[in-house]
DNA sequence: CTAATTTGACCGTG
DNA sequence: CACGGTCAAATTAG
C-alpha cells in the first residue's frame, strides 16, 4: 500500500534526521561522511515519498545529483510546482489519504496508456559509495547485470552506463538499472532501477536492505562503503504476466 | 571457442 | 532536431 510505504519513508527520514542532530551536537564521533551519508538519506527519503506520491509513473520525479541537497530549496519548489494536480506546497503529509488514490485509478487515469510496458515502476535510488570495492558493489547489488549501452550525458563528466539483468532471456526478467558517476571528489553513483526482477538473486552479494523499522543506527554506520542502498522492493508490475518470449 | 562488453548507429520522444 | 535509451556488429575477455 503506498500510503504505508510513504509513510515509512518519511519516518526513516526523520529518524536520519534525528541522528543528523546527534551527530551534529557530538562533533567529536562524527564524520563528515556519516554526516553527508544522513543528509543523503534525509533527502533520499524524501525522494522516495515523493515519488510514492507520484505514483505509478505519472508524475516521475528524479533526483540527478549529489548536489541536489545543495540547492535543496530551489529543488523543493520545482517538484512543488511539478508536482500532481492541487497539492499544496505547504500540505501536511498526514493528509496523505488524498493522495491514496487506487491503483487501477492511477492507471486509467494515464493519458497514453500506449501500452503496458510504460507501466514499469522507475524506481531511482541513488547509491553513493567509497572508493572502488563500493563502486564494485554498486555494480554487483545481489542480481547479475550485463552492459547493453553507454551514454554520455549532457552535463555530466561520467557517461552513463545501462545495464539489464542477465536473465532476461532465460527468465524474462526485465529489471534494468542505469549507473552514472557523478562527481569526481566523493564518488557518487545513481542508480535508476527500471521494473523488477523476476528472477532470483544470482551473486553471492547479499542484496542491502533497509529496514522498515525506524532504528536504524547501525545499518547507517556499516554502510560507509556502500552509503546507502535501498531495498528493491516488491511492487508488482503488470508487465510480468505478459507472455515471454 | 563462447560469452560479455564496447561503441557507433538507430530510433522514439519532447 | 537534440537528447537519452537501446540495438547489434565488432571487439575483447574468459
Amino acid at each position: 500500500m503506498d500510503h504505508k510505504r510513504v509513510i515509512d519513508e518519511l519516518i526513516k527520514g526523520k529518524e536520519f534526521a534525528k541522528q543528523l542532530r546527534i551527530h551534529l551536537n557530538n562533533s567529536t564521533s562524527s564524520s563528515y561522511e556519516v554526516q553527508e551519508l544522513l543528509i543523503h538519506n534525509i533527502l533520499n527519503s524524501y525522494e522516495k515519498s515523493l515519488s510514492l506520491l507520484a505514483t505509478h509513473g505519472v508524475h516521475l520525479y528524479r533526483s540527478t545529483s549529489h548536489e541536489s541537497y545543495l540547492h535543496f530549496e530551489k529543488r523543493v519548489k520545482k517538484m512543488e510546482s511539478q508536482a500532481p494536480s492541487s497539492q499544496s506546497p505547504h500540505s501536511e503529509f498526514s493528509d496523505l489519504d488524498q493522495f491514496k488514490v487506487p491503483s487501477h485509478q492511477i492507471f486509467s487515469s494515464k493519458k497514453k496508456s500506449s501500452s503496458d510496458e510504460s507501466m514499469q515502476k522507475l524506481k531511482n535510488i541513488q547509491v553513493k559509495v567509497n572508493g572502488d570495492k563500493g563502486f564494485q558493489e554498486a555494480l554487483d547489488d545481489g542480481y547479475s547485470w550485463s552492459k547493453y549501452g553507454q551514454k554520455d550525458i549532457l552535463g555530466a563528466k561520467h557517461p552513463r552506463g545501462y545495464y539489464r539483468c542477465t536473465s532476461r532471456q532465460t527468465q524474462g526478467c526485465l529489471a534494468t538499472k542505469q549507473i552514472q558517476r557523478v562527481d569526481d571528489a566523493t564518488i557518487i553513483y545513481d542508480i535508476t532501477y527500471h521494473g523488477n526482477h523476476t528472477c532470483k538473486p544470482s551473486s553471492s552479494t547479499p542484496q542491502l536492505e533497509i529496514q522498515n523499522q525506524p532504528s536504524q543506527q547501525k545499518q547507517v554506520l556499516k554502510s560507509l562503503d556502500i552509503i546507502s542502498t535501498f531495498k528493491t522492493e516488491n511492487l508488482e508490475c503488470p508487465l510480468y504476466n505478459l507472455p515471454l518470449t
